[in-house]
DNA sequence: TTATTAATCTAGTAAATCGATAGGATAAAT
DNA sequence: ATTTATCCTATCGATTTACTAGATTAATAA
């Protein structure tokens, strides 16, 4: 399940996709435009920002903005920030790799194979999924 | 992320799948060949059972046993019940549809058409995969 | 300079979920 | 009657989730 952190951050970056200019845009816009409580919304983009997706402005005028176009920010960036492994077991995870302490050998587990197909085929989805397909009409 | 609970499941399930006979199989010789806490597995077992996948015999001789051949059983059912939906969000769960209270419009969300995506990926590698490809060699 | 504005940062918190565990009830075999 | 093994209910500590409070800092405008 994704959970509402990683949803609202994707839609708040959506809309910042969709504006014209690169001007900051102020969190309290964002999270009445698209129904998020402000407060953790801005936990979320501060997040983003730290993570380079977004750059801000502090004050009067102030706000949070895109740092690259949004056919240049795919969803696997933001969702490994956002939610963490893309995986369904930490065994098969690229970049949050664990072994489990339950199984022995990796190669002979049902599951393992399994699971490797699924992060293969989301992988595939959100590597090639960026914010300008997000927004695209249609 | 997958739960423990489905994983263990899952296993449990490949298992039985492995074994020649349809004799029952009890809880602790499943727990300890495949490493997992025996009170836990036993819960996990008796969902299993109790929605049609598994049989159960009680008293010596006892134990779990599938009621179906391994091919016939696929992972979608499996998952639906020991995980819930299959889908990311609620609001593209064909099984558990609920819809988004942030969402006024689902058609124009930007993040469900991306999970629609996924959704359909994953259920069809789940749909196409039984217990008996799980336990297939190589 | 001062006031205003809006992001930054630290902390905390209620509720839900997860991964178990305890212990007795029930049914089947010897 | 005794042993065996599932059935069932209840509980529990730890973690995660989805927030909220409130003070601080930086940028702009008066």
């Amino acid at each position: 399940m994704l959970s509402r952190k990683t949803k609202y951050g994707l839609k708040a970056l959506a809309y910042l996709a969709r504006q014209e200019s690169r001007d900051p845009v102020q969190i309290s816009v964002i999270s009445s435009s698209e129904n998020i409580s402000q407060k953790f919304l801005e936990s979320i983009l501060l997040t983003l920002r730290k993570s380079g997706f977004l750059g801000s402005k502090k004050g009067k005028g102030g706000g949070y903005y895109l740092l690259r176009e949004p056919n240049e920010i795919d969803i696997s960036g933001v969702y490994r920030i956002l939610e963490g492994p893309i995986a369904m077991v930490p065994c098969v995870s690229l970049n949050f790799y664990e072994r489990c302490e339950d199984c022995p050998d990796e190669d002979s587990c049902s599951v393992h194979k399994l699971m490797i197909q699924v992060r293969d085929n989301t992988l595939n989805i959100f590597n090639n999924t960026t914010l300008a397909d997000l927004i695209a009409e249609q």
